[in-house]
DNA sequence: AATGAATGAGACTTCATTCAT
DNA sequence: GATGAATGAAGTCTCATTCAT
């Protein structure tokens, strides 16, 4: 019968405004917005939380809080077959994807509405440390600058994530197709 | 000596909006902090516009025709070499980068700070056409979804630009290098 | 066990506003500060009170009542020998001491937090009534103006019981005997 | 022409505070009632106060500088003829009167609307070292606890600004005739 | 060409109070 | 006898905008 009924508002509320801090900023967002969107009132929002700031921070943790939990969750690579390198890499793009769209609005507030980068860079390091890894092991080119890389793909991934998750315009598995074909070789015809 | 004070008053008023819009976004920017930076008072900013919509149109009016004077002025590719295709390629995208970067405040607030994305859009456009062109050329591989290529490509560029550019970490030029080496042949070693 | 539970919580929360809104005022106390101090919620605050306008008259009635009682029991002053003037008036002294610091926080609402000073006045009415009848039988001095006097003893109860008696500094025998020193004879050596 | 309107604005919202800050106390006093009083809306008062706890603070402080002003001013006592102690110790009465009834409300506020009491115990204390001198003098009976007098007096005059100046009632010096009569020889005739 | 002063509207936040369980 | 959950109304504060000078 339900005696968690505070919990249950507090998550519609949260909801709530992660949708609308994605889609409108934080600035834009209003209480009265919020609210309105979890079917509340605006006292009942102070009931689970004690500002806007303060809600948007737990959007912040809680996205931290996941992020190291996906990482660590991360399939350990043990030999990979030179031959299986692609459908490896594309596997793994596969699954930040999945990840990150699982909460489009969470990632999207995580990624843009903050002041510093913190979050950004942790995901940033992360990839590029895969990379450099994978310099070593000869199957990233050498001149390829990995902190740069890292950061042209997380803004790509964040975009899509947007674009075409959140619309629900394409599947996760063929976004991470167009991804990996894109980055692994390239636009260029070979001959 | 006084010639158009007002004149200059307004580019200031202009050029700290733009900073700001671009740094902390629409909604988070006041007309106090704008007119601060620019030395001048609220009421000033009343004698240039008539309101705070109206300087972010004109924001965005203003790259728009920056954009359209831009493309127009888009060297005419005849006839390429195939040898030369890489180098072509990559001194387009340093002519991006240095029309996007000459103005990266701006850029931002046109890419980042509107409603419905036309502007992205218009630029998004020209890409995935330049691309289906190259395709048909035999330059560009089929495979490769021109639509979503180009948005990835802005993504990125639009990320360089703030991330690089707009710190003045690297210059377009080495931006360039590193992001057409990227798109043009990919990550992976070739063998 | 549980006979007469509902009582018990009752006199806790009168007990809890009474501390309350002496220390903190009636405005600044929140009925949440009042349940949280009597180990309740506030909803049953409001099965014992309409209002919380209402406990603060009930207590000026309480208060009322229990100065009405103490009043009434006052000792009847037959005759007093003259030399025993002064150890009678630091008797009442003390007895007005004891009783008005038997409940310190009901004596400072009932004598700070209301609008008019109607409870106030009664008191100085009787301590003014009596001083007069102590002028006329030649104890008191008649360039006394004894409604002012009243005032200014109220005043000094007042504070000492809150200074004194609240924080347990001084008891209402010692307060008595300065009390008493200082009204009847002042501050300044006869000679 | 007044190119001090907005110093002059300050100052009425600030007298208006004063004002209902004495009467109502801080917490029932609502920005709307200041303002209105003062014949501003509320905007205006965030033009000078940053809060209403700032105005508060400011008019704490406000107090104490007059008060420190008041006290460096005060009359050097060289030798005062045993026969004119009375008179003086009157006057000393009148002047203290005087100053704190030339701002009754501020002198309300500084001495009940603060959490401790520290603009008292500062009165308190120079009361207090004052008879402590005189008792060495051999003017004041030195059974007198001079600290708990200080408090007994400061509670008087406290209260009198607010019954009697306030209201306009009575003057400073027919209350300071009042207060020397009872401080200092006490209600009781001799004989 | 610019400013000091003010404001209306609306945002955020608090709090006494209610009600279903 | 008591509570968890919610709310309406009101208070504090902010900000884009206006206007007289």
């Amino acid at each position: 019968m339900a005696r968690n009924k505070g919990e249950e508002s507090k998550k519609k509320i949260f909801q709530a405004a992660a949708e609308l801090f994605a889609h409108k900023g934080f600035h834009a967002t209003k209480i009265s917005d919020i609210v309105a969107k979890a079917g509340l009132t605006q006292a009942a929002f102070y009931l689970y939380f004690n500002s806007k700031e303060e809600i948007f921070e737990q959007m912040l943790e809680d996205f931290e809080k996941q992020l190291i939990h996906f990482s660590d969750a991360g399939k350990k690579v043990a030999d990979i077959q030179p031959e299986h390198v692609k459908d490896h890499v594309r596997e793994t793009i596969a699954d930040i994807l999945k990840f990150l769209g699982k909460n489009p609005h969470l990632t999207k507030v995580a990624l843009r509405e903050n002041k510093d980068d913190r979050l950004r860079s942790i995901i940033v390091e992360k990839i590029a440390a895969n990379m450099s890894n994978n310099q070593r092991l000869g199957i990233v080119k050498t001149e390829i600058d990995t902190q740069f890389a890292g950061e042209a793909f997380l803004s790509v991934i964040e975009h899509i994530i947007e674009r075409y998750v959140m619309t629900g315009e394409k599947t996760e598995n063929e976004l991470a197709d167009q991804v990996s074909l894109l980055f692994l070789e390239g636009i260029l015809n070979k001959n």
